[in-house]
This record gives structure tokens, C-alpha cells and sequence, in this order.
DNA sequence: GATGCCATGTAAAGAGTTACATGATTCA
DNA sequence: TGAATCATGTAACTCTTTACATGGCATC
């Protein structure tokens, strides 16, 4: 069970709520950990019944009021802990994937038409990336060196991207476009 | 729930047994989909009871007796009409990304022993696609033309799998080598 | 007027893991 | 003698998704 522990390094990095953890799960590192807010919010109140985070409750004006959370002494011991431990094996679920192995059964336009859809997913990723790639990069040294290693982390992210952009092109290549 | 779907994709390329999906499962088609013995049985069962496969109940010699299933009909009718509807996105967990996002908690050694051993891991199953490649690449044209598109997700697999490489190799430069 | 963003959650159902259970053969 | 391979499954538990629930502000 380690979205806990994806949890604590994430606040251990940069203090927020639920929903900002949630956007950095879609965003920042989609690529290699999933989670939805529903899953967030009821991790989070577990956790702080465990006592390895703690919050601030913010009012805010015309905004529902907000829970800041940040990790306690002893959520850090956790997670140096779990740091310690081999890592479980990766677990990965890419329906798309299973659609082009099973393609045969699809019309060439629409497996094309699929490649495409998918392309366009992952270079908006990519953009994303990019995004964030030119923020780091304009940090003030000392807090660039806060974000080194999450920074590596989105690096592997970026190479995944461009590896599915370059074999969409390939794919593209590979089946002939059909004319009416 | 697209597990069912991936089965009757694997077993509409080749029929086969709960233990040769698995295995399926971890090496040719590892890299974008995972899952454990228990499950594959259990879906399995559940698949039958739905009337989408059907099995061939083979005795063998000093071996456990073996079930060989295979889609049937409405089976091939339910994996055509979930190949017109959208993909569900994908969905990843690498425990190991977030073993480096909080590797600031690690001594420089351990994050390069992880590093090292997480890339031997990739190395083996690129070498293991590698090996699937020419055992493909030397079929018979017919044959060939049956694994197409199976063969394409594997060449994603191995672009993906040399992004890891390639990045492993990237950090390891970046993270200098501690002495006594 | 509709969509999207911010912000939080609960309840029920479905998917997936871990532990348990068995057993012969082959290879090092 | 021990580990790996082939071969199947059940039971209990945990994790994850889907559906439901609310509501103001900003943008198109």
C-alpha cells in the first residue's frame, strides 16, 4: 500500500490540500503514479489518524474553506523507513494498448484515428512538462535544488512521452491511410 | 473493467491457460498491463460463466491437468464492441519514482544501489522483448502478419524500455559516486 | 446559460492483493 | 537438497472506482 507514502513525499516536498495533491497527481507526476480525488481525500484522513499528517484549516473568501496538510516528525519516520525497504514490483493498466493489440478487429481509419487521439494526449502531456521544465528551471538556485529530484522524476516522465510520440509516428507510417 | 478484455485480446490472438496468460502477463505484454495468477483464474471463471470463453479440459502425464480456453462467439462480439467505445485512461503505479521524488532521505550510495538495480531489471526485460523480436521476426510471412499489431505494442514496450536505460544511465552521471 | 475551477466528502460496488493450499517434474 | 516450472484454485482483506452530494466564482 504505498499511496500513503507517494502522499507523504509529496507533502514532504511542498505542503498542500487535497485537492492541490490531486492536481499533482493528474499533472506533475501522471505519468507514473494515478489517484483520484476521492481516493486523496479518504488517504488523507487516514493518514492523520495515524498521525503522520496534521493540517491548518484555512477560511477563505468565496471559496470553501481549505485543509493544509503537512507531514508530522512521524509521518517523515515513516517514510524514511518505507525509503528503506526493497520497492514493490510496478503495476500498470493501459487499456489504449489493448485496443491495438486487438486492432485486427478495427477498421485501418479507425485504428489510425485511435493512434492519433492518443498522440494528441500525450504531446498535451508532454506540453505540460515542458511547462513545468521551464518553471524549475527559473528558480532561484537554492530552491532549484529542492525540486532536483522530483525534477529527475518528471525527466523519465518526458522520455516516456516522447517514446509514445515517436512510435504514433511510426505507427502512422506503418498503416496505409485509406481513400474512399 | 477492462481486465476481461485484455484475456479475451490475448486469447483471441492465441487460445491458452490461466498459467500462459499469466505469463503473458509478465513478460510479452508486461510493460502495459499486469496482473497476478489469482486474478487471471478468477476472471477466467467469471469470463465462462459469462459464455465469452470456453475451455478444453487436457490430461497430461506427471503434470497437473490443464484447462484450455479460448473466446467464443459472443465473446468476440463483446471484444468488438468495447474496441468501438473510448478508452478508459491509463493507470500507473511505480513505487520506485517515488522512492527517487524522496530520495533527498537517501545517502547518495543507497539512491545509486537503487538506481543500478531498478535499471537491471528494465535491461532484463528489454533483453526478454529482444528475444520475443527475433523469434517474431524469423516466423513465416502468415504467421507474421498474425502477430502485426501484438508486435507493435511490444516495439512501444522497448522504446519505453530504453527511455528507463537511458535515463538510468543520465542519473547515475548526475549523482556522484561517494568514497570512503 | 454552460462549462470549468476550487474545495470537500460519503456509500456502495467492483477490482486486486496476500495468504493459504496442493503436487509432480526438471534442473543445478 | 533446493529452486524453478507447470498447473489450479479459495478466502479474507484491502484498495480503487463510480455514483452521489454541495456550492460559489470566473470565464466564454
Amino acid at each position: 500500500m504505498s499511496i500513503k507514502h507517494a502522499i507523504l513525499a509529496l507533502l514532504d516536498i511542498d505542503q498542500g490540500t487535497g485537492y492541490d495533491l490531486m492536481t499533482r497527481f493528474n499533472n506533475s507526476i501522471g505519468s507514473f503514479w494515478s489517484a483520484s480525488h476521492q481516493q486523496v481525500y479518504k488517504e488523507l484522513a487516514s493518514l492523520a489518524t495515524e498521525g503522520w499528517v496534521e493540517f491548518d484549516e484555512v477560511e477563505q473568501a468565496g471559496k470553501p474553506s481549505k485543509k493544509i496538510y503537512r507531514v508530522t516528525p512521524a509521518g517523515l519516520d515513516e517514510l524514511k523507513s518505507w525509503l528503506q525497504k526493497p520497492v514493490k514490483p510496478l503495476k500498470v493498466k493501459y487499456p489504449f494498448l489493448i485496443k491495438i493489440f486487438a486492432g485486427d478487429h478495427l477498421s485501418k481509419a479507425q485504428l489510425r484515428q485511435d493512434i492519433i487521439q492518443n498522440s494528441a494526449e500525450h504531446r498535451e502531456t508532454l506540453d505540460a512538462y515542458t511547462k513545468l521544465e521551464q518553471w524549475i528551471l527559473h528558480l532561484p538556485e537554492k530552491e532549484k535544488k529542492k525540486y532536483h529530484l522530483p525534477y529527475a522524476t518528471m525527466k523519465l516522465g518526458m522520455k516516456v512521452e516522447q517514446a509514445w510520440l515517436e512510435w504514433s509516428e511510426e505507427m502512422l507510417n506503418d498503416i496505409p491511410q485509406e481513400r474512399e
